[in-house]
Formats: C-alpha cells, structure tokens, sequence
DNA sequence: GAGTTCTTGGAGCGGTTGCTCGGATAATGG
DNA sequence: CCATTATCCGAGCAACCGCTCCAAGAACTC
C-alpha cells in the first residue's frame, strides 16, 4: 500500500520558508495595501518565484489569513502571560500599552490599515472575526474581575468597556499610521492615563 | 473666432448627475472597498453606462477625490457655523459629537475603513492629508482658544491635544464598522465625556 | 427644420494580476 | 548509484478591469 518514501518532508525547512513568506508579505501589504501588493512584489521582497509561492500558500488570500493567525496566537500567548496576576486594572493597563509598543514596529499600524479594508474573500473576514473575538476575550475576563473587585465602574456593562479600549487601542495604530508627527513612544504615557480614566468612571 | 454654441451646458444638470454618481461611489465604496469597488459596479449603482461615468470623472480615482473633497467643504462649513462661539470646550464637543451623528449613516464608517488602505494615487493621499489638515486646523483654533481661557489643561501642546481628539474619533468610527453592537447612537455619551475628560487632563 | 454640441450607452481594447504547469534540481532512502 | 519525491523556478494563461471610442439620440440656437 504505502509507497516507499525517498524523501520526507522537512518540517523545519517547511515552517521556515513559510515564516519567511509570512515576513515578507506583512512588509509589503503594509506599504501597498493588499491589492496594491501583488503576489510578484511579495515573491521579490522574499527572494523567491511564483512557484514557490503558490507551493506554500494556494492563494494570496491565504497568505494573509495567516498572518492575522499569527497576530491572534500572539494575543493569546500574552493572555496567557498574565494569568496570575492579580491587579485587575494593572494588567488592562499593560494590555493597551503593549498596542503602543507593538506600534513601535512601523509595518503593525500600516498593515492593519492596509488590511482594514479588504471585503473580498469572506474568509479574511472571519479571520479578523476571529481575532477581535480573542482579544475581547481576553479584555473582557480582566474588566469583569477588576469590577467585581470594585477597582472599574459599573455603571457601563464589561463588553462596553472592552469596546472603548478597542477604540483607543484602534485609534492609536490608525494615528501611527497616518501621522508621522504622533510618535508612539511618546504617547504612550497619554494612553495609559486615558485608558485609567476610562476604566475609573466619573 | 467663437463659433456658435447650438447647446450650452446645463449646470444644473451636470451638478446633479455628478452627485448621483459621487452618490453610487460613496454607497458601494463603502462595502466593496476602494479596489473592490469595480467602475461598472458603481455604474451599475448609479443606473449610468461607463460611459456616462467617465464623461464626468476622468478616472476612478478622481471620483475618490471629489467625494473626500466634499467632505473637506462639510467640515469648513461646520467650522465657519459655529466661528462666533466664545466657549472653546464646548465647540470642540460638539466637534466630536458631531462624528457619532456622521456615523449614523452606516456608509460613512465603512467609507473611512475601505479607504484608509489607497496608496495607488499619490492625488488621493493628498486629497486625504488636506481633509486631515482641514480638520487639525479648525481643531487647533479651539484648543488655543480653550488653553488661553485656562479651561484646556497646558501640560500637553495644542497639536498633541488635537491629534488625540482625531484618535477618537477616528477609532469611534473604526468601532462603528467593525462591531455592529457598537451603537453610535448610545455611545455619543461615553465619546463626549472622554473627550471632556482629555481637555481637562489629571 | 437645419445645424451644432452635449449627453449617453456599451462593445471592446490594452494592460495587469492571480495563479497554473511542466521541467530542472536537490535531497533522501534503499 | 538508482529511484523517488520534495522543492523551486518562471514562462505563460485565463480572467478581469479601467478606460477608450464611436455612433445614436436629445437639447438647444437660429
């Protein structure tokens, strides 16, 4: 039945390649948008042929479904990070300011709004479902103990709350992104304090 | 030498079936995306045959601009309403509260999202940096205005100030887009008390 | 009505793009 | 060394899309 295999799969060299793909399509998505950066442009940025390409990835679409992969196990590999913690309102603050440090990367603001407009294939769609779904997740959990323990208002229902860090955390990426003046670094300490605000009420 | 014009051009006619068109544009833009947007879809839209629709734009792209140019007029329009105002904090709330009520017509978030990732024409990322200066300015002024009066906190330079009420707004209306449970409607209240809270500081 | 220009539609062209395909090469097992 | 399969390339294909072009009709002046 099985047929004598000369020569398996490496999957070291597989994932690496892939990675390497990956890498080179966030670059270019992230300065020409996505149907702006043709699958020749992303083949160039990685040194590769078309072939190559398609042997890795059936459609550009797929490519970019997996980077927004990678970004949600980034966001539940931090959640994770932070399990036992046990400051509610700390934890939220770390988790909007870890949005400015990501800023820090130029290619993250220019590639989510590169990405934010792509209606095309429904599968992105989900895959950006999925992502916003994980970090509410997340945000959701921490917002919920932090009023149970009387340290974040009432008076606004948790998945409101969540929604408005969203926003600020939105907001920043799309600041970054369009205006060179709004250096993240810098404004990272504003973040932080409005997000408190937020969190506090009044 | 000027031969005889057998049949003037009608102006109010033409005016009107370019804001039929600009109208199509804004609609299927918003749901398709810039490039998603194909012209004989927006053709099919506007009831028009191709072309129709290049004997009023020279290109798709001119169409992006005419409508981001509208909204430039609008937001010096409301500007030039409420220049005999003597209360900075409250103009620049009713700036921002004005967002949520653009954001009422669900084709105006989803516009801003489809074409925030253009980098094609160099003419349509002017045209977006003029909107943005055209804001910044009218926000600037008020914000001097309310940091001379001592009801705008001084510990943050007026453009940061302005660039950070452009971070709600903007993630406001990113929210509206992407989350259909984010009602603009409801939310007005928490974006005017934030902003409230940011002119304030502490 | 004659003459002229404006307006409209849609067939189709040129260029681009995502993707396929077949062959060449490299790597592994026997 | 041979057989076999993964890996890689890039020429080229089919589809699509922005835009052109031209002919027909409408609207206006004289």
């Amino acid at each position: 039945m099985g047929k004598a295999v000369a020569r398996p799969v490496d999957l070291e060299r597989h994932a690496a390649r892939r990675l390497q793909i990956i890498d080179a399509g966030l670059t270019v998505f992230s300065e020409r948008g996505y149907d702006g950066a043709t699958t020749a442009r992303i083949c160039q940025q990685a040194g590769i042929g078309s072939g190559t390409f398609f042997h890795y990835f059936a459609t550009k679409a797929d490519l970019l479904v997996a980077i927004l992969e990678l970004g949600t196990d980034e966001v539940r590999e931090r959640a994770a990070g932070l399990a036992d913690r046990t400051d509610p309102v700390g934890v939220l603050l770390e988790l909007v300011g870890s949005t400015a440090e990501d800023a820090a990367d130029p290619r993250i603001p220019g590639f989510v709004r590169a990405v934010a407009g792509v209606m095309d294939e429904p599968r992105i769609a989900e895959a950006l479902a999925v992502d916003d779904a994980a970090q509410r997740d997340v945000l959701r959990q921490w917002v919920e103990r932090g009023q149970s323990a009387g340290e974040v208002r009432t008076d606004v229902p948790a998945e409101r709350i969540v929604s408005w860090l969203l926003l600020l955390t939105g907001g920043f990426l799309e600041r970054v992104a369009v205006d060179e003046r709004f250096d993240p670094t810098v404004e990272n300490g504003l973040l932080v304090a409005t997000a408190r605000n937020l969190l506090r009420g009044g």
